[in-house]
DNA sequence: GACATTGAGTAAATCGTTTCAGCAACAAGG
DNA sequence: CCTTGTTGCTGAAACGATTTACTCAATGTC
């Protein structure tokens, strides 16, 4: 390309680079070049020479594989893969741990300065390897909440307001004052704080809580649980949407009548909510807009920026499922 | 980490590599200095030297963004990615077009050998790109069929007979004489053989046939479409799970039940169709699996291979919304 | 006319790995 | 003792893009 220009090599990096050190004359014989072969600079040794990637990695977790978190993962993915697009950047995936090498497969990536950056969604947050690495500088967003302590910057959804929303909502516009809750893991941020919210609302000694773990099945087990216990309610609150699902199946079979005899709502709005009979009344979270600006915070932080935090906005979707008759989107 | 082992960067190299010209007590030394320095070599300089990238991508199309096919994304990346970890390489995303640079985004990465080779995803085949990529002689594999003659590696569902057993249950099992077809575009391969199978059933004589675009809409219309014509038909096929979806629906604000007026069948089995009420009666398509054989034909490939072409078992799963009572899963 | 200044380019060093030609030390064979 | 091999390592070159130091003209200044 350099020789079809009849300019060193040199001279051929700094006119594609538009460096003012070069002639226009030159500048345009080398970007026509370029052109003409449809040369694309060697990732590989500008990589090398410039000591960055110009790659970010999303470091997916390996459990959890339910297919309604998928549409989750692949929004996010979006978003972060436009931000990317944006700066010229790729994006690499990890979504396993390597058994072989001892060492999780997203480390080995990262060490081997194959990427700038990374990206880790929520459900890993307990590896230690990512606080190792946040701990050695290494740039990394966290999507979620509850990572003050790492010094790295993270997006999260604002869990506990809006819960508290959803219940409030039952107990003020459906007049539910008996409200039980399904909740997930208590050793995730993301269920601490959902019962939070709505611990924040029933008061604490009106809670009625069974623990699930963010699946259909446990959402049908703690619901046959509050089923058979002799507490009172005429509402739950499920985690997620998936527990959510489980919760009004259980409910079913007990003969009940969604929305009128119990009203149910979840968390999420993966896709599972709108197209269930009732449609799940639940707070949709805004995967794609989380992924973009996760990915803008990882490049401030390449970039040598501070650790920035961020808590997206969410929409409480309003369907069947909590006795309203039309849907309705409302921004929290 | 060399020097820690006290030998020259070259012997440390031969050493990491296991290579016969190294003796075994520096071999030793060596791994035992990498391991505590947790060396791992670095990758833009292996892939500069090496003249190979250890990376594949993956170009998933910007079109067709349905929640429900998501999962079909994910999984298909999980099978990618279980594959390329075995071979120790990373697996780079690329979901859309690069507008700045004229240029589609994965063509630049594909042209920066940032990777070794490329799965493209079915509905990206009519891409001059590709064509153009494929006939570059760059290692590609395509997940989709009707690509003969690109000369690549692909790896396709039995569209057809798939579509046939499942028309054929329809008919045999529960007595349906009267089989409508809502299809997807013809312009895909997939659409096209999905439709051919339909043929091999009912005949061309007995054929009722409207056209849909694979999502939940184009069924509602579909099925409008032919609830207002004369024609007689007592089961419908659709193309796939979202415009089945779509068409329950329409039949549903006809007052038609979902099976007993009507029985519906649709295809892929990708999240959806087992949370209706009642559960579609759909073919899976293993997409795990296809991802796993499509990346293991790529690096075939990218190894000097020739060209591989493979086709997956599928499942055809029974739900109710066929008339069956229980659910059923049958190996085809 | 001698000398500084500027403009526009070239040659060479660099990034971290890998490989290949040497080379030293030692063993075996004649 | 000298050749011939073998073993085990060192040193240097190469991969391709970028940058820095340097060269060579042309121009301007006093």
């Amino acid at each position: 390309m350099a020789t079809l220009a009849g300019v060193s090599t040199g001279a051929a990096s700094m006119a594609l680079r538009n460096h003012q050190r070069i002639g226009e004359g030159t500048r345009a014989r080398v970007h026509a070049a370029a052109d003409e072969l449809g040369y694309v600079r060697n990732a590989a040794a500008q990589a090398l020479r410039e000591q960055r990637a110009g790659a970010i990695a999303i470091v997916v977790p390996n459990t959890g594989h339910h297919v309604f978190s998928h549409p989750y993962f692949m929004h996010l993915l979006e978003g972060i893969n436009k931000a990317a697009n944006q700066r010229d950047a790729v994006v690499m995936i990890s979504t396993n741990a390597d058994e072989e090498h001892g060492v999780a497969a997203y480390e080995r990536i990262l060490r081997s300065r194959r990427t700038d950056g990374a990206i880790v969604a929520s459900a890993a947050v307990d590896d230690p390897n990512v606080r190792r690495i946040a701990a050695s500088g290494f740039p990394i967003v966290v999507v979620g909440s509850g990572v003050e302590e790492l010094n790295v910057s993270s997006v999260a959804l604002p869990d506990r307001s809006a819960s508290a929303a959803l219940c409030r909502h039952l107990a003020e516009v459906h007049g539910h004052s008996r409200i039980a809750h399904i909740s997930g893991p208590v050793d995730h941020q993301t269920g601490r704080d959902r019962l939070a919210g709505y611990r924040d609302v029933v008061g604490d000694a009106a809670a009625q809580v069974r623990m699930g773990s963010y699946d259909e099945r446990s959402g049908g087990e703690a619901m046959a649980s509050l089923l058979d216990s002799s507490s009172q309610f005429t509402a739950v609150f499920c985690a997620n949407d998936e527990m959510a699902y489980g919760a009004v199946q259980a409910a079913r079979n007990r003969g009940l009548r969604v929305p009128e005899d119990l009203a149910i709502c979840g968390f999420d709005d993966f896709g599972l909510a709108q197209v269930l009979d009732p449609g799940l009344t639940t707070i949709r979270a805004p995967a794609q807009e989380m992924g973009r600006r996760a990915a803008k915070f990882l490049f401030d932080a390449i970039d040598g920026g501070q650790p920035q935090h961020a808590v997206v906005a969410v929409d409480m979707v309003l369907r069947r499922s909590c006795g309203c008759l039309d849907e309705k989107v409302i921004r929290l």
